[in-house]
Order: C-alpha cells, then sequence, then structure tokens
DNA sequence: GCTGGCAGTCTCCACACACGACTGCTAAAC
DNA sequence: GTTTAGCAGTCGTGTGTGGAGACTGCCAGC
C-alpha cells in the first residue's frame, strides 16, 4: 500500500483521531484535535479534512452531532502505516526477559508456550496466545518406554526443542521391561532424525514387510511405534491466557459485546477454533493484523488479531493477541513481534 | 439441621418456590405457587405462608409489588432438603459413561481431570473444576532420564495412578547414557512404593551422608532426584472447563454481574486461587454446597459452588461446578456427586 | 383457618422537553 | 486558494410526568 493517497495533514490528523480515540474511547471533535499540538490549524479545517477522510471512508459518526470514530479501514491505514515505519523496532528484551523468568532456562517445549502466552497476556492486557508447529514435522529424537504394570506401559516421546508427549498404552498381553528397552533401542537406533510423519510412514510400511517376516522384537517395537504415533496426530497444541481481560474489554462497552466475549470464551476452550482461525494468516512474514470486519467470522467484527509466525527449521507456529478493535496497536505489535522472535530464539539455542 | 422449624406446608412452598425461581428466573408471585398443583390452597393463603418465609429470612422481595424471591438462606433450606433427601440418588453413570468417552481406558491422571472438568462442564452448563490432591503424597512408581543431549537430560516420574511428572535439567557437567540408566535404576530400586514427601527427605538424608562416602553413582541419582522433585512441589494441578457459561450467566443478569464475572476469570486463570477457595470444604464427606454469601470473598456472592472431595488412599482431591446461585442444585449434586465417585473408581481400577 | 376482594404501592414504559455537544455551511480574512 | 470565525441545525442524553400492569397486605366473611 501506498501512503500517497492521502496529504501529509490529512494522514496526520488520521493518526491523531485514531491515537485520541485509542485512548479516550470516545468519539473525537473536531475542536480536540485542533488543540493538539503538531497541527496548527483551526477546528473548521479540520472539519474539512474530517469531512473528506469521512467520505473516504476512514472515519465515521455514530451519529449527527458527534465527534468521529475510526473505521476499520481508519485503523487498517494506521496499522500500515506503523507496520512501515516501526518495523525496525521491536521490544523483545522486555518480553524474552520475562519469559525466562517465567519458564526457566531449560522449559519444555510446552512451557515455553504456555509462558509465551502468559506473557503477551501480561504486557499486552490482552488475550495472548501461543500455538505449537503441527508435530506431524517435528524431528524424533528419542522414544522411551516405561513399565507400569505387566501389560501397561507409559510411552514417553521426545521430539527436537524438548518436545515431550506421552501416552500409556494398554497391552493385549504382558510384556517384559527387557523387551520394551530393546524396542526402545531398536526404534531409537533406527529412525532418530527423521519427521514424525516419515516415522510413522516407516512404521506402517515395515509393519506390511513383517507380515511375512517374523520377528518378535521388531513386531513389538513397530507395534508400539504405531499406537504411540496414532495418538500424536492429535490437535495441535494451543496455549491462551488473559481470558479475564475480555470481561474489561467488555466492560467499557468497547464495541465487544456479550455474545462477541461469549464466542471468544468459546475459542479459550475450543481451541482448534483459534486455529481454523488462523491459519489464513500464518504465511506471511513479520506481524499481521486483522481488524474487525476483516475476520470471515461476524461474531469477531468487534475484534483485532494481531499474529506473528516463528519457525522452528521447517515448522511454523504462531504467537499473538486478540483484542477489542480499539486496542493499542503500537504496542501490541511490538510486543507480538518481540514474542515470536523470543521463541525462536529459545527453540535455536536448544537445538 | 432439623426441618421441624417449618411446618409441612412451609416447606412445601418455600421449595415450590424455589423451584420455580430456578427455573424462570423471575421473581414468583403468590397467585403462581397456588395455581400449581400440591399445594391446594389460594393465593391469599400463599401470602400469609409467604410473609411468615420472609420474616424467617428466607424469601424477600425485590420491592413491594413483585413476587418473592429466595435468600441465600433458602437457598440453604432447599439444599439442604436435598442433600436429605437425595442422598442415595447419584448419576453416576451418565457421567462416568462420558468420561471413559473422553479420556479412553486407559488415561493420565491429568487427561482424567481433565475430562472430568470438561464432563462436568457439559452436564451441568456452568464452569466445571477438577483439583489434583497434593503431589507430595503420591506414591512412587518409577523415574525414566531420557538423555537430550551430553548435558540436558529429561526426567520421567511416575506415580501411582499414571500420574506422570516431567522435567528437563542442565547438568553442569557432560554425563553418559548409561550413567542416566544405572542413577535410575538405583533410584527405581531403592524408592518405589514410597511416597514423594519421603523420597525427597530419604534423599536429602543419603546426600548428607554422601558428603563423606563418596560414590560417584549415588551421588549422580541422588543429585538428580533432588532436582526433580525441587520441580514437584510445584503448585496443585487444576483443571477448569465451562468459562463460556459465565458469559450466559452475566448476560441473564442472574445477578452475576461483570466484576462477579471477571473475579471468576481470573480464578481460572491463576488456578491456585480457586484452591484457596477449596481448601476448607475438602474435608466433609460427600457433596458440599456453598451459596452466595456463605462465600469469604464479597465477589462470589452471587455464586455458588458444588464440590465433592474424592479419595486415593491418603491422598484427596475435589472436583465440582461454580454457577450463579441460581442453580439446577439437584442436578449440579448429584452429577458433582457421579463425577467424584467416577475419579475415584478410575483411580482405583488403575492402581 | 381459609378465601375473596380491594386499596395501595412500586416498576416499567412511553412520551415530551430542555440542555449540551458537534457539525456543516457560509461569508469574510489572509 | 486556503483558512477561519460565527451561526444555524441536528441529534443524543438526562429528567420529569403519567398511565398501565403486577403483586401484595389487609380485612371482612365463610
Amino acid at each position: 500500500m501506498t501512503f500517497g493517497a492521502l496529504s501529509d495533514r490529512t494522514r496526520r490528523v488520521l493518526a491523531r483521531l485514531v491515537k485520541d480515540y485509542i485512548d479516550s474511547g470516545e468519539p473525537v471533535a473536531s475542536a480536540t484535535l485542533s488543540r493538539r499540538p503538531g497541527l496548527g490549524v483551526s477546528s473548521a479545517t479540520i472539519r474539512n479534512v474530517l469531512a473528506q477522510l469521512e467520505d473516504m471512508g476512514y472515519v465515521s459518526q455514530p451519529h449527527t452531532s458527534a465527534g468521529r470514530v475510526p473505521t476499520d479501514l481508519g485503523y487498517r491505514y494506521y496499522v500500515d502505516m506503523l507496520l512501515e515505519t516501526r518495523r525496525a523496532s521491536r521490544d523483545i528484551s522486555t518480553v524474552e526477559a520475562r519469559m525466562r523468568e517465567q519458564a526457566g532456562d531449560a522449559p519444555l517445549f510446552d512451557q515455553l508456550l504456555s509462558s509465551a502466552s502468559h506473557v503477551l497476556f501480561e504486557v499486552s492486557h490482552h488475550v495472548g496466545f501461543a500455538i505449537a508447529p503441527s508435530d506431524m514435522h517435528a524431528i524424533f529424537q528419542r522414544i522411551e518406554f516405561v513399565p507400569l504394570s505387566a501389560s501397561r506401559v507409559l510411552v514417553v516421546m521426545v521430539a527436537r526443542g524438548n518436545h515431550v508427549s506421552q501416552k500409556v498404552i494398554e497391552l493385549n498381553e504382558d510384556i517384559a521391561p527387557s523387551a520394551l528397552t530393546q524396542a526402545a533401542n531398536y526404534l531409537n537406533a533406527e529412525f532418530a532424525g527423521l519427521s514424525l510423519d516419515e516415522v510413522r510412514q516407516a512404521v506402517l510400511a515395515r509393519l506390511e514387510e513383517q507380515r511375512t517376516l517374523y520377528d518378535e522384537l521388531r513386531a513389538v517395537a513397530l507395534t508400539l511405534a504405531r499406537t504411540t504415533l496414532e495418538g500424536i496426530q492429535s490437535p495441535t497444541a494451543v496455549f491462551i491466557d488473559g481470558a479475564s481481560s475480555l470481561a474489561d474489554d467488555a466492560e467499557d462497552a468497547n464495541g465487544v459485546s456479550m455474545s462477541t466475549l461469549r464466542t471468544l470464551l468459546r475459542m479459550v476452550e475450543e481451541k482448534q477454533r483459534l486455529v481454523r482461525l488462523l491459519d489464513a494468516y500464518l504465511d506471511g512474514p513479520g506481524v499481521a493484523v486483522v481488524i474487525g470486519a476483516e475476520h470471515p467470522d461476524p461474531q469477531l467484527h468487534a475484534c483485532s488479531l494481531v499474529v506473528a509466525a516463528y519457525r522452528d527449521g521447517a515448522r511454523r507456529g504462531a504467537v499473538g493477541i486478540i483484542g477489542p478493535t480499539r486496542m493499542h496497536y503500537s504496542r501490541a505489535i511490538s510486543v507480538v513481534d518481540g514474542a515470536a522472535v523470543a521463541v525462536a530464539r529459545f527453540l535455536r539455542d536448544q537445538n
């Protein structure tokens, strides 16, 4: 997008109006803007500018005798300006320091994401979230079988990045601890370094062969591996924190109605909804901002989403925040950006 | 509590009023009650009864020309009647079947509690929760060390009841995988069957001795065990589901105001608050109900809590629901009771 | 002790009115 | 041509009034 379409003064008025509205929550009057330093013109002039901005769809009036309020398009213009100018500034240090404090030096992957969502909430005062990359692309590092009883086994699978998943498997027949150890050794030697998806395919292929070629140890190992991996392709892990901030947003009648509140609370519960919602925005680089009516779901038209993807090799996850359209975008953007960088850095350090 | 203080008819009127109010949410008029089958008296008579009940503090009028609404004391009387008469009936089958569907046959302890909270939410349409017993009394079953890199170890500790906890430990110096295996073997042989608290004490005691008596293997094992156990005494695990139902409660203006909503959402986040809140109610047998102003926290005066403890050997945890004081108590009580029994049964079956 | 009837009370809703906040427009000034 | 001051016009908000409706409390009669 080019910013040439609006004159310099018009742009300054729009930016000032958006900022004022974000701070106050009240429609902004021309007189209020003219009193601001920086634009040394009278309220009448501002009124002319605002009339233009209204024609172009950047601002609107709740009613004739009220000040102006930014439309979603107005926010969009403002945010694009921010993204353009603020590209350099990011707030990694604060976010990263807080995450380290929260999660410790050697966190499990889940702990890392959980603390990311928590820190995003703390610093933005909006709902923070962190989404794990799809498990299937994780790099298999190690598997371990812990006997719980004669026929029950705890499977612990470790993927790169301290990504641990576990599952209890109930066997049809008893199995000796030594057999479990051997099975684990076999699998570790055979598959370490492959992605879980590749491991799954390899396991299935070998089980096919196995039908003819009979080998007790391998059969057990591969069957255990298959059962384990079945559970793994379960839904993507999602961490969300700060749902209580929604109550504040709804109370301020920030356009966040009770039904929006409910929609978001449901999303906090059925986290996969959030994953679906985000799927579309995970491709671009840097921070993406989705404002109000840009959401496909009408229930979210009062909300904005600030999201940034992070990379871990070929895998991509995301962190971000959800808040009312009237949110402090500049801070939100720098914080989310910082969190994405911090998560990526953590992962790099662990590998 | 004895129910003799009120005449039989008075009690029936109170019960009918509470039920009607729970169903409708509207103040109940004397005429409405007189039309109900069962109490074959005119509205004027009902009015006399209601006046008595009001004197005794069981019901109140929002304003002079309105019907009656139960007070917290009225609910209390009603709930005590329920607890007295319904002691026999519990709804285990539904709850247990749903939990089994949710969690599978061999769930991890966390999965079990998570599904309990979810099922409680589903069937009650209020916030459901499940609290794990304090970890320190769990029975140590097995520990396993998984090498992640030369100096990083994943500790997996299993306690009875499929209770798995894990932690990454960063060592000061490199350690060979074989040493880890030996360390695990030593700890498993030595401490299996003790409570984690006992293990912790034993480990500390032996480390004291160890200062003089030098034995590399044991020193490593005990040090790893100590570091692991340090992390374990972390806050009690709590599972909560159904926060979105709070939005419904607040929307119906069930007395659940925005500030109550916020308080509860905060509690969903800082789960330890809930643990503290419940501490007082975990001792009694069966189901406990805390109604409105009976809560110490004034923010919860619009809420009721239905909670039941479950036992796992010497350990006690709890399950329950939180909803508006105007909640369907009879169903809530039977469901919570059923869930507590189902969790206990699961644990017994796993051990 | 119960019931029918009636007067009294209070909420809720609709309507009207005045106040205040901004705007849009126009004509004059720069 | 652009900016400004001034003014008329518009609309939301807060307040007050009145009538309808919903219950109750009380009293007299059964």
